[in-house]
RNA sequence: UGGGAUAUAGCCAAGUCGGUAAGGCAACGGACUUUGACUCCGUCAUUCCGCUGGUUCGAGUCCAGCUAUCCCAA
């Protein structure tokens, strides 16, 4: 329980069906780390306190996990050296992966708990034939099937996702509502949790101790346009921020670490007929030896595209798309849909 | 100091027969968003169009001079 409504909501849920429930809330960094003052109301604190009252009303026990040493290891580490070698990281979806989904999972089986519970907005379902799948949520436009792409099949079929089958945001704050909770109208969290001003950067720099080396912009056949702020700074496919004042948009094209360079083109220049992805996760396959069709996310909110997605050897795949598509920065998940089925995903090289 | 060209917002750049300053980029603000981004919407020259004068009811637009830069030839 973050102290939000989702998951609120879905402990209430769960409870209302005559589930015995445990309330957790997990710690994951503490404000030194992240650069806010000790003394400062840290909001995290405040969320803790709402997750409690929400749980004590519940009449749910309530625990808080410290997992700032493994969010500390894994997702920030992880966050860092993904930017130091040239990608983009996605420490939302490294944090449900890590924490939600492994950590807490192996608590709850301490805690002879069945389930874990989130307020994630998605469906878990069984197949006919036993095999567990995940599916978008029924609010299309709240979908985040995309964040949990790497649900093995223990992990789907001990996940509870309540949320799943509401149409829409309001519903859920209705429910809130309803119990009174202190969150109902608790604004959507965003951001990077542990980069609260949202300059990740700077993050990076205060962590390392190291300052980006700043390098030159250039066109993809090479020619200099300017400096950029360090590679760290920017990711592929962004367009704005780069201080440069070209005849037309120009858009970060390529992270060049080697040369410490950023290659800047036009929206054409940005396309690519295919792209390769490791570490994937098959969730309604059972495995997958021959190409198959899906529609693909290469983005959290980016829309899903027609695709052959080819397995490669080492739990790789090449996907290549009907229609060249602006490329996807490393880093960030290429999630497999047929329809409302998640098929797989894996993590863009 | 022979000839030619250009001087419009941070950058690029339209401005017709003189009639009361397009557009793009960047920047800034907002919407969207449990990552980074993309996208969308809005703002952005009213001591004004290098400077100074002149013609005109009215000049960025015509004329003169000056200044700066660029090119060609010396």
């Amino acid at each position: 329980m973050s102290g939000g409504v989702d998951s609120s909501v879905a402990a209430a849920l769960l409870t209302e069906r005559g589930v015995e429930c445990v309330g957790v809330n997990m710690h994951l960094y503490d404000n030194e780390r992240i650069g806010l003052s000790r003394q400062k109301t840290c909001c995290s604190l405040e969320d803790v306190e709402d997750a409690k009252r929400v749980a004590y009303g519940l009449g749910m026990r309530f625990f808080v996990f410290n997992f700032s040493d493994d969010f500390e290891k894994t997702v920030i580490d992880r966050f860092i050296r993904t930017y130091e070698q040239g990608g983009t990281p996605n420490p939302c979806i490294d944090c449900n992966r890590f924490m939600k989904f492994e950590k807490l999972y192996e608590r709850a089986k301490i805690m002879e708990c069945d389930k874990v519970v989130t307020g994630h907005y998605a469906r878990v379902e069984r197949r006919g034939d036993g095999r567990w799948l995940l599916k978008k949520s029924k609010n299309t436009a709240k979908d985040q099937s995309y964040v949990l792409y790497f649900l093995s099949q223990e992990q789907l079929s001990h996940t509870l996702l309540p949320l799943g089958d509401f149409e829409s945001k309001d519903e859920v704050r209705r429910v809130a509502e309803k119990y009174g909770f202190v969150n109902a109208g608790k604004p959507d969290s965003q951001d990077i949790c542990f980069v609260p001003d949202g300059d990740y950067a700077a993050f990076i720099e205060r962590s390392t101790g190291r300052t980006a080396a700043e390098g030159n912009f250039v066109t993809p056949d090479g020619k200099i346009l300017g400096k950029h702020k360090g590679i760290i700074h920017y990711t592929v496919g962004q367009r704005k921020g780069l201080g440069l004042a070209l005849p037309r948009p120009g858009y970060v094209c390529e992270k060049r670490v080697d040369t410490n360079e950023v290659v800047v083109g036009d929206r054409e220049s940005l396309l690519v007929p295919s792209l390769r992805a490791a570490e994937v996760n098959f969730i309604a396959l059972e495995k997958a030896e021959k190409p198959f069709r899906a529609t693909v996310k290469t983005r959290y909110h980016g829309p899903e595209v027609p695709a052959l997605v080819m397995p490669l050897a080492d739990g790789r795949v090449e996907v290549t798309f009907d229609t060249p598509q602006p490329r996807a920065a490393a880093g960030q998940a290429a999630v497999f849909y047929d329809g409302d089925i998640v098929l797989g995903g894996g993590r863009i090289l």
